[in-house]
DNA sequence: ACGCGCATTTGCGTATGCATCGTCTTATCC
DNA sequence: GGATAAGACGATGCATACGCAAATGCGCGT
């Protein structure tokens, strides 16, 4: 058999456990739809396509259940769970909230200039996203623009937190990003919400980016039942 | 050796896992107190001490992990996690929006007065038991209070979250139970917020409740630095 | 006496074996 | 023919085994 460190595992694994490394391929497998949603997977199957035995394998999908990735269906194997609806609800409401305290946080805290300068690169990229139609650059840049928000804000927690929820309904917005409408607005509050951050209004940050999430939860969810998905 | 279902293992233990008993008896012994912050418990202990051997411990170890009561610091055991006043800061920052979000969307939902009758009644046990000047049953009614609220929002990310939060912070709660001033403020908040929820007013319960989570915040913060402590 | 390096110890990460429990299939009975 | 029960198969949950690497302690050298 092979031992342990005998396999170079493909490529450079740096220095993190099998178990880490397995969350990890899992985590991505999942998120970018290559394990579609509902899906059944044994502990040994898994481990033979990661090339490891079932304990790490088994480690990393008790991480990401709690991280309401997949559940653990004695039996059935791992099952990568569905986002319905009604989930997607729940958490756009979270985000909601965690975002614009995140917001609300940076503009008290009256960042200089320079902090924003990421915020305000990203905004950029999604103008010219924007002009050029080219709808996954955009997304990316808006993904970037999102999580550094929060990133600025300093509150680990809430970095995790809505990261977790950010991976939870990244297929949705994979699925949604090519049928939904040109995101015009979403540029405008951006701008907006930076602006309200450089003046150091809190409480104008917060309303803003409320606005702004509240927005784009409806549209989405409409998106989605229009297109009559019932889970992704 | 003892076989694994040859133990009736003390009590009745229902029909649940190994790992989920573990992390069920750790959760507990950590938010009590039992297992003291900054404490570090080797798997094998752990393990003699729960009547099983590694596996189970390192699985609920990890999902207490996820859950942030603990880390898993190699060849240094399972550390429990001490909570320092900048954890507080951030947790309550959260739960604050996050238990607003619940105030809003619960009186957004226009409840039946039944449904908030469990509300009331811990309303008026907190009344009662600031007259007796019994601080535990406060806190046990004020607890209740505040996971109902949670809880009848309806979401379960939100309730999930919470509760994770609400246990990191449980333990700084036992220690500022007894200093702190009497909470009388604290019950005017709770009636003026049934109050907004009855009315149907979303966003005055959610302003409500968020300067009573804010008030609160700030004494308990203020609370333990005054006392010194930087970690509990 | 103090510091550095090596050897030993020890705890973890992973693998593996086993018994249990659930599921699916098949055969029998109504 | 359909439904139900019994049995076989199979995956999990857990215990145990093993090897590596970090931490500790001791000895030696200065």
């Amino acid at each position: 058999m092979a031992s342990t460190t005998a396999q170079p595992t493909s490529k450079r694994d740096e220095k993190q456990s099998q178990a880490q490394r397995a969350a990890a391929k899992l985590r991505e497998m999942i998120i970018f739809n290559q394990l579609p949603p509902g899906s059944n997977h044994l502990e040994v199957e898994l481990g033979e396509m990661l090339g490891m035995s079932r304990t790490p394998v088994r480690e990393a999908a008790v991480m990401l259940e709690a991280q309401g990735l997949v559940e653990l269906k004695p039996r059935r194997g791992v099952r990568v769970r569905p986002i319905l609806v009604s989930d997607m609800d729940e958490i756009y409401s979270i985000l909601t909230e965690l975002e614009s305290l995140a917001a609300y946080d940076l503009a008290r805290s009256h960042p200089p200039a320079k902090k924003l300068a990421g915020l305000v690169r990203d905004i950029e990229a999604m103008d010219r996203a924007l002009e050029a139609d080219d709808r996954l650059a955009w997304a990316k840049a808006d993904e970037n623009f999102h999580r550094s928000l929060v990133e600025l804000s300093g509150n680990r927690r809430l970095i995790q937190i809505v990261s977790m929820y950010s991976d939870q309904v990244h297929r949705a917005r994979l699925v949604t990003l090519f049928i939904r409408p040109k995101p015009t607005q979403s540029n405008a509050d951006h701008r907006a919400l930076v602006d309200a951050i450089m003046a150091g209004d809190g409480e104008r940050a917060r309303e803003i980016h409320r606005a702004h999430r509240i927005r784009a939860k409806n549209m989405l969810i409409e998106l989605i039942k229009a297109h009559g998905f019932s889970a992704v």
